[in-house]
DNA sequence: ACCTCCTTGGAGAGCGCTCTCCAAAGGGTC
DNA sequence: GACCCTTTGGAGAGCGCTCTCCAAGGAGGT
């Protein structure tokens, strides 16, 4: 018998055919003899082979795998606690499996963190990388670029770079807002954004103030926030104080949306009578939330879906030039606004 | 100049050594003399080299990645809704990055998948595998075990196997939750269980049946749930239809005794006044919840990072017998109960 | 001064696979 | 029947790396 894993060599001498036609069976490269086919998958049968992937992908250079690579966020390994990024693995993983590639986590918080991330790329771990971020001063997308690894971004970089990417139109969600809180009458508006270095954040708040001007609202007061809970609550706290008769408030995301509604409960107000809330991205505190939030959506799925579509296509054409993809966000009415 | 990526045989040429002994600077084994050191150090950042991987590991066997393997939980990606899994990664990325190796992450959720699981590790495509799984049925293990693949389990596996796994103390924590609600004097207590073919669902109950069976409360009524918020909903308008009385319930987690909190604050019941509700987990809902959930913590990360480093060592000495590691639950007393 | 032992660099054999090149054989065509 | 073209199997050269062996040289013991 064999000793050891089985090898191409040794389904080869079973079959009694050459090392190159079993191989061509395995990989259905070119044609080969049916009844020769036959043996060889009984011999492939018989010994259990498998084939070994290091080997292959020394000589295709291909390894069937991507890396998912998460940065900054605040850093740490609790970003996975993030609805966000979960729903953007799950994106992922979704179309990937379809084409038998799977993801490689990596997280990229710390300077440390990101050149291994640069080298374990440069070393051809993986085909590609999927790089979710949301700071624009992000500097991987410009080292992957130098390293020549291909690889998409979850929105734009912070500075245009020739790299694919896919993103939302952020000012038309911050527009569609400011339209749902104007149509229910409300005239005395604020805004919970996000941190402002991030370029979304930026975004959703100017779509949001340029439609409330045009709407003849010159004015719209805006506390920064961290997109976190805890974050929006702190934010409603304040501007509660600095406004006390603000009838509509948009969170620039559902958590920190969901942290006003429950200072606003907690400081006597009716949300939507006394004052009407809209979030964004519609995650899942979208709707546990009590109200449930009227939010802008954000199909972070199909937008992680897109964005390892577009890998794939990369790699298997390296000369096609960048694309990207802006998604269209959706206003979804539900109690709160 | 050199053409395409510079490799070993292009460093030892500038360095003016042989491959050997660039390799054994890269990889610092055996003495090399500090000078001829500094002159391969010099080349390798010269040329840009970095090694590569597929044709290391093709010799070394090792791929420094490990496979973490999501499985059952309803099929489908949206698994990384739920925030355990989110627990699970952020634990085992915690540990791993340490080490600097890196998960692979795949789902297990129908025959098809399994199949290409196992074929994908056959290959040997990662060192090894950490298996998230909750159903007793999952034939994984089982296949894994078969293929000589070095597993860990999250969850002790369906019927008794020579493998390696941390788990949690699941009896333990439904007497916690019994012993809390029978201090707090409640008298007319019922559960709500997870799905009844995971075994953890079944411990849960069990633990806590036994429990206020001590305590003198022999009979403990009890709906199945399927660890949704929505199922606790069901599942708590249901007791409450056919025990009106009802003035504390056990859920079996965070997020079905959320489901179960709101639709006994429907119903104008208070909580923790009128009922008090136990919880299971100390997930991110036990804390958005309100009133926030008093619930039995389940250290979802540390025995996540445990798993990956039970692993690590595993590979490290192939030799060892399995492990099995059992984590201890905790009371976590918040507003609910 | 001779021998042994230890240190350190080089040569070269693989690891398991793919893929290009050849050769052999079969089938048309005139 | 001679010729050419097409089909199909085999041989063998790597892919880039590690690691075992071997040789050379210096240090130390007697």
């Amino acid at each position: 018998m064999i000793r050891g894993i089985p090898t191409l060599e040794d389904v080869a001498r079973v079959a009694g055919v050459s090392r190159a036609t079993v191989s061509r069976v395995v990989n259905g490269t070119r044609n080969v003899d049916p009844s020769l086919q036959e043996t060889v998958r009984d011999a492939i049968e018989q010994t259990g082979y498998t084939p070994n992937h290091a080997a292959r992908s020394l000589v295709t250079r291909r390894t069937g795998t991507v890396a998912l690579i998460i940065s900054g966020a605040g850093g740490g390994s609790d970003v996975f606690v993030d609805p966000f990024f979960g729903r953007v693995t799950a994106g992922v993983v979704d179309f990937l499996r379809g084409h038998s590639v799977h993801p490689v986590l990596m997280l990229a918080d710390t300077d440390k963190a990101r050149t291994e991330v640069v080298e374990f790329l440069k070393q051809g771990s993986t085909d590609g990388a999927l790089l979710v971020t949301t700071h624009a001063a992000e500097p991987l997308p410009d080292r992957l670029l130098e390293a020549g690894v291909p690889a998409v971004l979850y929105a734009r970089p912070g500075r245009p770079l020739p790299v694919s990417f896919v993103d939302l139109d952020h000012q038309a969600g911050g527009r569609l807002a400011a339209t749902r809180l104007v149509a229910i009458g409300r005239t005395r508006v604020a805004a919970i954004s996000g941190p402002l270095d991030v370029p979304a954040s930026q975004d959703r708040l100017t779509g949001f103030r340029d439609a409330m001007a045009r709407n003849g609202f010159p004015y719209v007061p805006a506390v920064e926030g961290g997109f976190t809970a805890g974050s929006g609550a702190r934010a409603m706290a304040r501007l509660l104080v600095e406004h006390p008769d603000v009838d509509g408030v948009f969170a620039a995301n559902d958590l920190m949306a969901q942290g006003a509604v429950e200072v606003l409960q907690a400081a006597g107000k009716h949300v939507p009578g006394d004052v009407a809330v809209v979030g964004f991205d519609d995650s899942a505190p979208a709707t546990s939330c009590r109200p449930p939030l009227t939010t802008i959506r954000q199909p972070v799925e199909q937008m992680a879906a897109k964005m390892a579509e577009v890998l794939l296509t990369t790699l298997d054409d390296p000369e096609a030039r960048p694309r990207s993809i802006i998604f269209e966000p959706e206003l979804v009415l539900r109690g709160s606004a």
